[in-house]
DNA sequence: CTGAAAGCGCTAACAA
DNA sequence: TTGTTAGCGCTTTCAG
C-alpha cells in the first residue's frame, strides 16, 4: 500500500504505479478494476492481478469520483439522532444503500433551519448523490434550487406545503382515528391528545392534533380543548396536574410522540396513579419498553424500517433516473395498534 | 448554479466560469474562497464576489479533496447503530467534528467481521480521514497495515489485544465492583451476573463477568458459578425460570447491559415477581425507562457521551497531527452509580 | 496583487 | 487487445 523510497518517505501507491508494476499503461488498469475484462488477455489481467496485490493497491475513490460526478455517497439530516424514530429509520436507509455500494453521511439539525443550511451546503459541496431529509420547514429558497436542478431529494416525517417533493409519512390520521376508535370501544368518554410544543408547525404533532378531534366529532364523543394539548418541554408536569385535578378529568390520554408518553408515566409515578383504572394510556411511537412495563403500554406503532426502506428506495430510483424527479407524492404509511393492558 | 444552454443542456457551474464572469484567473479565486485576502485588491474581491454570486457558484470539494488528499471525512464502524450506546456516543462524535467541518460516515457491522472488512475498505478507498470503530476483533491485517500506515485511528468499547490502537472503554472493572459493593451494602447475599453471549470475545462481556467474581471474593461472598452466565439471546426466559426454582436462587442480580436487563424484566413481570423483595436488580447501561419504571432501576450509567467525545477528540489530534499515531493507551472512563429502588 | 501552468488519481473516447 | 490523450475542478508554486 505504500512505497518506501529513500529511509522513510512514503508515497500511496497510484494506478500509474501498478501499471507501471504490470507493464501496461492506466486505462487497462483502470478497465481491470472496473471489470471490463471482455477484451482483456488472460495474461494481462494476472500480471495486473499481482501487480495489485504486491503493491497493496487501493483505489482512490475521490479521483474517480471527480470524474464520474458521482460519489456513491447520500447525506442524511435527521433531526435528532437520539430519537427512535431517527435510529430506526437511519438503519433502514443505511442497510438499502449498502446493498448499493454507497455510503450516509448523518447530520443532525436539531431542528435548527441555520444547522441545517450549513449541512446542506456541505453536502451538496461534498458532492452527494442525494439526500434524505426531516425538513425544519427552512431554507425554502435552497430546496426549492435543488428541485430546479432535478437534484434527488425525499422528504421524511414531515410536508412542507411550499415545495414540491416526494415525502414519507405516516398516516398520522389513521393513528389518531385507531387511538380515538380503541379508546371508546374500551368505553372511555372524556379523551384527550399530548403532544410536544405545537409551536414550529411540525407536521406530525399537527396532523395527530387535528385529527384527534376529528375522530372524536366523528365517533360522537365531547371535544374538551384543555385535553387537547401541546407542551413544551418543562410545563408537562405542572399541566399535567392541573389537567387530573379538574372536577371531570380526562379518563384516558394519547401520547401524541414516545416523549410525551414518558413524560406521562412520570407523572403517573410521581401521584400513585394507576392505569388503566385512573387513567387510561395510549401512545403513537413504540417505546421499547412496553411490553415489559406494567401494566403493558398499548401503542400505536409506526412502520418505521418500511419507511425507511420506502425513501431509501425513492431516492435511489431517483438517483438512478429511474423515476421522475419532480413529482411531490405524499406517501402515507398505516399505523399499527398493538393491544396491552394500559387501555 | 447551472448554466443553462441552449434549450436544456445544463452544466454545473465550475470556478473558470466564476474566473471568467470575474476577469480574473481561477488562481485568483480559489484565493478568495479560501479567505486568502491579504493581498488582493477591493475590487477584485466584489468582482469574485458578485460573480459567485450571479452564477449561484457552489464549491466542488471532491475536487478540493483530490487536491489536499483530506476530505474532512471521517468513518465511524459501530455494532449496530440501534443500541443506545452506540447512538450517543454516535451523537457526541458527530457533534465534535462538525465543530471542525468534518462529517462522519456511519456503518453498522452488526459485529460481522466480514461487512467490517467491506466498510474498511470502501472507507479508506473513499479516503476517509480517519477512523472510529468498535472492533469486531477480525481483520486484524487490515487494523495493522493501518497503523503501520501511521492511518488516525480510534478503537471504542473493545481491546483488540493483538493490536497497539488507542482505545476507549468504561472501567468495566469498576463496574461489577460498584454493583456487588452495592448490593453486599444493601443486605444482598447470593448475587448473580447475567449477561450477553460470551462466545466471541467481546471485551465488556468478558470483563464484567471476569471482575463480577473478583469483587465477589474481594467482598467475601461466595461465589455461585450456575448465576455467572453469559446467554444466548433465546434462552434468557427459560434459563432464568431454572434459575430462579432453584432452591437457593440468587437474590440480586446485575444485567450486563441493557439487553439483559430486558429479559430479565420480562421474567419478572411474566412470573410476578416482586422487585426488590423477591428479587433484587441493577444493571450497567442506563435505560430510558429507568426513573419511570417502579421501582426505579438502580443503574451503572457509562458516560457515553464523554466516552464519545474523547474518541473524537483524540481522532481529531491524530489527523491533525498532534498526537502520535502508534500509542495504544487504554481510556477508561469511570461508571456512575445511581441509586433508585430496584436494590 | 494576479496569472500561467502543472498536477492530484482516475476514466473514457479514440487510435493503433 | 491495449495505449494515448484529454480532461474532471481545484490548489499551489512560481513568475510577472
Amino acid at each position: 500500500m505504500l512505497i518506501r523510497k529513500g529511509l522513510s518517505e512514503m508515497k500511496r501507491v497510484t494506478m500509474a504505479d501498478v501499471a507501471e508494476k504490470a507493464n501496461v499503461s492506466k486505462s487497462t488498469v483502470s478497465q481491470y478494476l472496473n471489470n471490463r475484462f471482455d477484451y482483456m488477455s488472460k495474461q494481462t489481467r494476472d500480471r495486473i492481478k499481482i501487480a495489485i496485490e504486491e503493491l497493496g493497491y487501493q483505489p482512490n475513490f475521490v479521483a474517480r469520483s471527480l470524474k464520474q460526478k458521482s460519489t456513491s455517497t447520500i447525506g442524511v439530516i435527521v433531526a435528532n439522532i437520539l430519537h427512535t424514530f431517527s435510529t430506526q429509520v437511519l438503519r433502514a436507509i443505511e442497510d438499502y444503500f449498502n446493498e448499493h455500494g454507497f455510503h450516509a453521511i448523518v447530520c443532525n439539525s436539531y431542528n435548527d433551519p441555520v444547522k441545517e443550511l450549513r449541512y446542506l451546503e456541505m453536502l451538496r459541496a461534498k458532492q452527494v448523490d442525494g439526500l434524505i431529509v426531516v425538513p425544519t420547514g427552512g431554507n425554502l429558497d435552497v430546496y426549492q434550487r435543488m428541485i430546479d436542478e432535478q437534484f434527488p431529494l425525499v422528504f421524511m416525517d414531515r410536508i412542507v406545503e411550499e415545495l414540491r417533493v416526494d415525502s414519507i409519512l405516516l398516516d398520522n390520521e389513521a393513528a389518531s382515528f385507531i387511538a380515538v376508535q380503541h379508546l371508546k370501544e374500551k368505553g372511555y368518554y372524556r379523551l384527550g391528545i399530548l403532544t410536544s410544543s405545537l409551536k414550529g408547525n411540525i407536521t406530525p404533532r399537527i396532523e395527530r392534533v387535528k385529527s384527534f378531534r376529528k375522530a372524536l366529532q366523528m365517533f360522537n364523543l365531547p371535544i374538551y380543548e384543555d385535553f387537547i394539548q401541546g407542551y413544551e418541554q418543562n410545563e408537562y408536569q405542572f399541566r399535567l396536574k392541573e389537567l387530573l385535578s379538574l372536577p371531570q378529568p380526562p379518563e384516558a390520554l394519547l401520547a401524541g410522540n414516545d416523549f410525551s408518553l414518558m413524560e406521562i408515566l412520570q407523572f403517573v409515578k410521581d401521584h400513585r396513579i394507576v392505569i388503566p383504572e385512573q387513567l387510561a394510556v395510549i401512545s403513537v411511537d413504540e417505546v421499547s419498553f412496553a411490553d415489559i412495563y406494567s401494566p403493558g403500554l398499548t401503542t400505536i406503532n409506526q412502520p418505521t424500517f418500511e419507511m425507511g426502506t420506502q425513501a431509501a428506495e425513492m431516492l435511489w430510483k431517483k438517483i438512478k433516473k429511474e423515476h421522475n424527479q419532480s413529482t411531490n407524492i405524499i406517501h402515507r404509511f398505516k399505523p399499527e395498534l398493538v393491544v396491552r393492558d394500559s387501555c
